[in-house]
DNA sequence: TAGCAATAGTTGTTATAGCAACTAATTTTA
DNA sequence: TAAAATTAGTTGCTATAACAACTATTGCTA
């Protein structure tokens, strides 16, 4: 790779196109009263895969930092969408799981969100995703 | 582009890959006493590049919010590497531009963002460069 | 030209991100 | 087995992100 294309700002790119997206789902949600951020989504659509999790594993899951986890599953329980359940085994563990609600706002905003995805995707192949895919996993693991 | 691809998780796998980023560069700002965040060195090197702009166009450079330009540009005067001068033509405007020490502060730390760069794209070609710059450039175009 | 619209920027508020420090519980080890 | 280290989670703090409301200024238009 020359100096040319390493000191292009492909950091830059990346940036400005997941903040185009996420605010282009985030203007959806609210143009639509989902009432739900979108890292909000993220969490209930893990929770909604893995049913029963920790903290710990959704944030191993998301991406996201424990503390951060914790206060999004905090205003999901708010919102009546996640409840908290101390685990019996080890008592440092707290179980979350999606309410009948949150099953339901899934369901709710799950079919927006293919939607939105397929819009993000139009004039590219399947090529291109698996392209995309490659080239982020080879970055992501080049990073110590 | 199939449903199965579409419904694939390519946001979560771009904010994954950049929080990576982030989060590589900031260890190393901080492992070298750069004291700077990695949004503000996005800043100072704009401003270095454009010598003496508006907080707008450097929202604009920068894919950031003006009101998140604002308050970054302060905590920049603070740490007395940027400067501000309202301007005579346009009293609302308002040119910023980089101090000495700001100057002095990008070529510190270019090399070594340099460094990280080079560090991401191990094991990547000038095609892959390209490519992931194509598929983010039409992705960024297809949403409204 | 008076009034209205648009523009540049700031301030307030809520959410996400990450680090440090902390509590509580569990596991390891001397 | 007692002390030390590790783990799960929370709380405090600072930074970034985005929206709304606001001030000040400039441009437009009836």
């Amino acid at each position: 790779m020359h100096d040319t294309f390493v000191s292009n700002p492909s950091f830059f790119k990346l940036d400005a196109t997941l903040k185009k997206i996420r605010n282009y789902w985030q203007k959806n949600f609210d143009a639509r009263q989902m009432d739900i951020t979108v890292d909000q989504w993220l969490l209930v659509e893990n929770l909604y895969k893995h049913k029963r999790i920790t903290h710990n594993e959704l944030a191993r899951l998301t991406s996201k930092d424990i503390t951060t986890v914790s206060r999004i599953i905090e205003l999901l329980v708010k919102k009546d969408l996640v409840e908290r359940q101390g685990s019996t085994d080890d008592r440092r563990k707290v179980f979350v799981q999606l309410t009948p609600q949150g099953v339901n706002k899934y369901k709710e905003v799950r079919p927006l969100v293919l939607e939105m995805r397929k819009t993000g995707w139009n004039n590219l192949s399947e090529t291109d995703y698996n392209e995309l895919t490659r080239i982020l996993d080879v970055i992501y693991a080049n990073i110590p």
